[in-house]
Parts: C-alpha cells; structure tokens; sequence
DNA sequence: TCAAAATTTGAAATCGCTTTGAATGATCCA
DNA sequence: TGGATCATTCAAAGCGATTTCAAATTTTGA
C-alpha cells in the first residue's frame, strides 16, 4: 500500500493525503479525518526510505559496539533504557558491532557518510578519545556517555565516578580500614581514571599510603576478579576491603575471599559498584551488599533524551549531565578487623 | 557527496558511476578503475535511504525486544553473536523495544508496512505463538531462534534442551540423587517445556516420582534463583541436587546453598545451563560448576547465516537446525549424600 | 572495405514520499 | 456586484540512488 494508491482510493491527490497525515493545517477538518480513517483502517504506513529520502532525516540513531567486549550486561541494560525512550519517538537503534577500534573508526565513516543515522550515541571514551573528533569532522551529532577530552565541547552524560569512589573509599577508612583494594576498569578509560582519583584522593586526605598491589585494572568480568582478589589476599598484610568496579567484579571477588576461608563483612569488607542490573540485586545477595549505585539503564533513557534535544536544535554546550552516585550501606562492610 | 557530484567530478553519466561501483560487466575495465579509486579517494558512499528506495532492500534486519525482561545478558550474546555475522555483509540490525506483548505485534505490523527491514529475528517462542502467524500473514522473511507451533513451516535454529537436561537428570540420577529440582524458565516458553519433558523423561525412566514442590517457573534472575533454592532447601527431605537453568541462576542457587550451611558438590550437587557468557566463566567457580553447555553467541552468528540465506534464496523448509548441547562435568556435582 | 556485432556510455524513468507553487472555488466586504 | 481574501486542493519538482533503453564508438569478419 502506498500513498499513491490510498490517494486513489480516497479519490484525493497525494498531495493532500501526505498533508492530512502529517497534521498540515491547510487541510479541511473532514477530508483529514476521512484520510486519517481510512489510512488506519487499510494499514497504511509510509514507506521508510522513501519518507527518509524525502525528509532527509533517517528516523535511527547509531550504536556502534565492539561486540565481544562491548556487548555485555551494562551495555544491554543502557540499550535498554535508550530503545525505551526511543521508542516513543518511533526512532530505531542501528546496532553496528564491530571486532577492532579501527573497525570502530571506519563503522563511523560508513554511517555517516551513508547517513543511516541522525545521531550517534558515542560510549566508553578514554581521557583522550580521538573519536570524537572524528565524529565532529563527520559533523553528526552525538552524546556522549561519559567525558572525555577535557576543555572539547561535547555533549555529555555522565555519573560522579571520582566522588562516588572518593565516598566509598572515605567510608571504608571511617571503619578503621588501611589496606583497601580497588578493582577498577580499564587503564585509560575515563571512567576508570576517574575512580582512580577518588580513591587516590581519599587516601591521601587521611595519609593511607597508597599500594599499587592493591589496584587492578580489567574488564568487569567475575573471572578476572577472581584471580586478582585471590592473589590479593595471598600478600600480608592482606587487604581488609575491596572496592569492586561492578556486581560481576563483586561476585568474582566474593568467590575468592569465600574460598581463602574468610568471611565477607566480618574479616573483609567490600563495596560495589552497582549499576543496577535487574537480575542481580545487591539486597538479595548473601551478605547484602554495600554499593555505589547508579542506573545505567536510566542513563540510557536520559542519552536518548538528550538525543531528541539535540536533534531539535538545543546547543551541545547546554547539554551535560553530571549524576551523583548515591552510597548504600549494607552487611557487606564492617569495621577493620583488630589486625 | 552525492554521485552525481561523484560524476561530475569524474566527467562521466550517473549510469556509467553506478554501474562502475556496483561491479556491473559493462564498463570499461580502465574506467572502473578510475571511479574505484576516486570514490574511495572522496570518501563516496550511496545515501542509504536512496538506495533502498531504488533496490527496495533496506539492508537491515529486525529485532523486537520487550525491553525491561527480554533484554538481558541472553539477548545480548546472542545480539553479539548476530552483530559479527552480519557485519561482513554491512547488514545493519535494527533494535525495536516494546514494552508489552500487544505492543511486540504493533511493532511487527509497523516495521513490515514501512519496509524498514528485509527479514526479522523471532525469539523466545512459546509453544503456541501468533507472532508466526502474524509474521506469514505480513510476510516477511524470519528465522526464529527456537521452536513453536510443531507442524507448521517455519525457519529455526533451536538447541536440545529436552536432551540437554535429560541427561543432567539423568547424570544426577546415576549419582545417587532422588530429590532433584529444576528451576526452570517461564510456563509456557518453548525451551522451558522442552526441559521440563526432559526432566520427566529422565525421571520416570528410573521410576522416581515427580515431586511438583521441586519445579520452579521464572525469569533467569539470580535474585528468584536464591528465593527458590531458599524455599527448596527448607523441604524435608530436602533436594540434594539443583539443575539451573541459567548461570545467572546458578548464582542465586549458589548462595542459598551456602546460606543453608551446606556444601555444594557435597551435601547439594547443581548443573547449571552455561550460555557461555565470557564475564561468567564455570571453570572459575569456586568449586567449578557442572554444566550443559551451549553457546548462545554462536547461535546469534549462525542465525544470522540462516537469514543470510533465507533472504538469499533458499526455501525455509529447509531451514532448520537442532544443536546438541554437551554435558560438562565438573565439581559441582557429586554423589548423594548418604541419608 | 563495410555492414554487423560487441563494447562502452548516457538520458531518462523509476522507487515512494514531501513540499513548492499554482489553481480552484468559496467567502467577504465595500 | 465584483475584486480581494481565505480555505482547499492538486500537479509537478525534488530527494539520491538503480536500471531500462537507446546511442555512440570500436571491433569483427566475410
């Protein structure tokens, strides 16, 4: 069914049913509502390409995702979040996964010169993040989930990973802890040297020495927790809390500090980062567990929004979003234990 | 940079820029080669929304997900695993979330009417599904990821889940266990009954009865997980073996196990269902898990493959695949306890 | 050597929509 | 009553590609 033969259907020209649908004002009251009927009743839908070739606008907004990392519990959860806002809008997501950051760059070439999207949603930046440059060469808009290249002018949201971390670390030295490790994200990604400032930050303001034993850096995978919370709790003295970077990383850490005989919240503590996975909850495990906790699939709701506003002509130096991270205290933090 | 730019940067026809690019046998070899490099040089790339209008393909492939349970740790290995297959053939994959069932069948309608994609990914099927129906009836190619409406023509790719856990069941059994329970998915999911027909099969060959007390029917959430295995293991007799259904599952049975006070792989044994999830690894467990295993990633590529052909020519009567899954024994499981 | 065949190129139609600019008829007011 | 204004409608021109059909040029073969 197109527009032309709903048009002679209608006995109209195809002029006037466009107008009709797409609420024009200079169309008689009766004419659009037997247009709009009609087109109801047989299904009619405008072609997508077609209405994009006309407009100019593609109806889509880009992910571009390095699949095998990349496509894990906290970028389904943000997915999530966008495609729920999006969809209201009746905007698709292009999922493009891609296997090198090369690949990555050349995905975004290929969107935007073919422009498949109107937008981009650009995501896990490092401090110095030559996409975005990129990006703005190709002159598309994007929000970015996260910062980077500080002084640019971006459009950005992002949560209060230093205070979030600072907070957490702060409170563990406020129960007598010494020897806290941090189990961060990848060297380099913004995210993760911004945890890394908070902790350095509060150990220092209460002159905690700070260990490089006790930090690692990785993927939030429970696996490679595992192995760090085990070889950490192999040093003496052996840390007595553990930051851990996300709910898999706790779980990781979990195992260990269970399988060296020890008893979260009692001998060790530990805080997570929780980015509030729905099927897995820091007050359903055992112990409850102490996190910092933000939504990641709210931020994607709120990304796609800035999206929409973005699209609608609001200036990128107006759209930043610094989100607190509040600090939930559960059973899984106690005092240091007498050493 | 439009072609028409391209060709007149070129001092050539439209026709001739086209045809050159798309590897069509009448153009001239030299002058081929002399468009190629040009468009490389310029960065040239047909506006997609052009070319889908003219070719009537719109390069992309749908999937419907009703965001808030569906789009989990599951779908996004399996989106993953889609997203590498697909993006050799720069095949775009284009995520709709819905938020209810009814909403799910307006998506198809409006994605089939618009033409915005060339073929669709169905999932998650329960037994009896209309979404196949609606499907035949909007015609439009599908593969569906699973099995549904037995006797009807339909492309699939399903995994043995039937004999996947008949043989978990019938492992347990040989080990000693009576009292097995089976945290299962939803009633009603394909998947789901197929396990459970396993699951009665493999006790009914040995003349163990079925104790319904011992079934439980929810989303793969390590949170439902822990309450089930919680409530299970207050039973007298109480179970002694748990099969998973997820690893996410095995999570939530794992610590209502050690909150109980008991030992997994000694007074409670436990085979989990692995998807392969590269964050959540069953070697690393602690003791390491039992499991049937099968690679929901490489489900996503190979569906990908099928629609690949399907939209290739090839009749979906013959398009069916049933993977075996392959039992992993590990520490988990262990002979029953004497009573 | 020259008509026929093969090679190479291009003009214009087409895909299905939006939108510009013009036309039609109805309504208004002096 | 008649010119100006308003309210509706429509024909046709894009949007940027592919593809049909025709034309120009070269090559072939008797």
């Amino acid at each position: 069914m197109r527009l032309k033969d709903l048009a002679e259907h209608l006995g109209l020209s195809q002029t006037t049913v466009s107008r009709a649908l797409n609420g024009y004002p200079e169309v008689n009251e009766a004419t659009r509502l037997r247009v709009a009927e009609t087109a109801a009743r047989l299904g009619y839908r405008p072609n997508a390409s077609a209405l994009r070739l006309a407009t100019g606008r593609s109806g889509a907004v880009g992910l571009v995702l390095r699949g095998a990392e990349e496509l894990g519990p906290h970028m389904s959860e943000f997915l999530a979040g966008m495609g729920g806002r999006m969809a209201t809008e009746e905007i698709d997501i292009l999922v493009t996964t891609v296997d090198s950051y090369a690949d990555e760059l050349a995905a975004y070439r290929r969107i935007a010169a073919s422009q498949k999207v109107d937008a981009i949603v650009l995501h896990s930046p490092k401090l110095v993040d030559e996409r975005v440059k990129l990006l703005k060469d190709l002159d598309i808009p994007f929000v970015l989930h996260g910062r980077t290249n500080i002084g640019e002018t971006v459009a950005w949201l992002d949560i209060d990973n230093t205070g979030a971390i600072e907070r957490a670390t702060t409170h563990l030295l406020d129960l007598g802890h010494r020897r806290i490790a941090l189990l961060n994200g990848l060297k380099g990604r913004t995210f993760a040297e911004h945890r890394e400032i908070g902790y350095l930050a509060a150990l220092s303001a209460r002159g905690v020495a700070f260990d490089p034993a006790l930090m690692g850096n990785s993927n939030f995978t429970d696996e490679v927790a595992f192995r760090y919370a085990q070889s950490m709790l192999e040093l003496r003295p052996r840390p007595t809390a553990f930051i851990a970077g996300s709910m898999m990383t706790a779980l990781g850490v979990f195992r260990a500090i269970r399988q060296a005989g020890l008893v979260l919240g009692k001998d060790v503590s530990m805080i997570a980062h929780d980015d509030v996975f729905p099927y897995l909850n820091a007050d359903n495990m055992y112990p409850t567990m102490s996190t910092t906790r933000s939504s990641i699939r709210q931020a994607g709701t709120r990304v796609a929004e800035l999206i929409l506003q973005i699209l609608g002509g609001k200036k990128i130096e107006e759209v930043h979003e610094l989100w607190p991270v509040e600090l939930v205290l559960r059973e899984s933090t106690g005092p240091a234990p007498a050493s």
